[in-house]
DNA sequence: TATTCAAATAAAAGTTTATTGATTTGAATA
DNA sequence: TATTCAAATCAATAAACTTTTATTTGAATA
């Protein structure tokens, strides 16, 4: 943040909320969003929601919910390509929500519950 | 989805777990994907987790989780524009999550709690 | 009622994510 | 061990999202 607008920003700070010390109050604001900004539980609660964030992959975990699998059966549930299947079936997989292994020459997925299940503890607790 | 694609579908099916009618397996396996398509709840789902999808608007609820603040206050926090802090601002309002209000010339937000343990029990709901 | 100014909006550029067609991989089995 | 084929990966394009600078809006108050 160049000088410019801190400045501005304290400005704004001494009018707003009758800030006393708008230098000190900047100064606490910008270490709570330092801190913030580091914060690593931040990094997986958005590998969390960015996997869910996509209509065609929570119709995914909606299919492997009941049961696991193939890929070629979830390509007839999504009028999709294979490959762009494949690539939110990887999405999903990072991010630990599903896992897949081989039955002959079929791939078939299924939902990794305890991580979800944790995922969704880790969510409650940060937003509520 | 064209016919061809359509028939090499229903040719793995046919491998795949012992399908004795890919026909009708296929047609099932549309059907439910047609179902969850249109489902209108999935739509609820993605606007919430879309909306915390992006690391500065999760710092932003846990700003505003602690008390309400105005804008001001969240461009010392995030160090970014203030037309983009808007923007983020504007996203999670619309997604019902936090809510604005003027006082004097500057503007607070503040978080809808009930809005946000809603959308939480539709999201457990619906993963687990 | 004219001026001020915090914040919203608009327009454009930058960045990430999704989708597709083509190709590769590697386990199964002929 | 050569062939087959489901699914992954690659390369290119398209679509969505983020960020910035410039401008507008409209409530507060001089």
């Amino acid at each position: 943040m160049n000088i410019q607008h801190e400045e501005e920003i304290k400005a704004k700070l001494i009018k707003c909320e009758d800030v006393e010390n708008p230098d000190q109050h900047f100064m606490l604001l910008r270490k709570l969003g330092d801190k913030l900004v580091k914060d690593s539980r931040f990094d997986d609660l958005i590998k969390f929601v960015n996997a869910l964030a996509n209509k065609k992959r929570l119709i995914i975990i909606n299919i492997l919910k009941e049961k696991d699998r193939c890929v070629c059966e979830l390509e007839a549930v999504l009028d999709e390509s294979q490959p762009s299947i494949s690539h939110h079936l990887k999405i999903l997989e990072n991010a630990g929500l599903i896992r897949g292994w081989k039955k002959g020459k079929f791939t078939h997925y299924d939902i990794v519950k305890k991580q979800i299940i944790s995922y969704l503890d880790l969510l409650n607790q940060n937003l509520v």
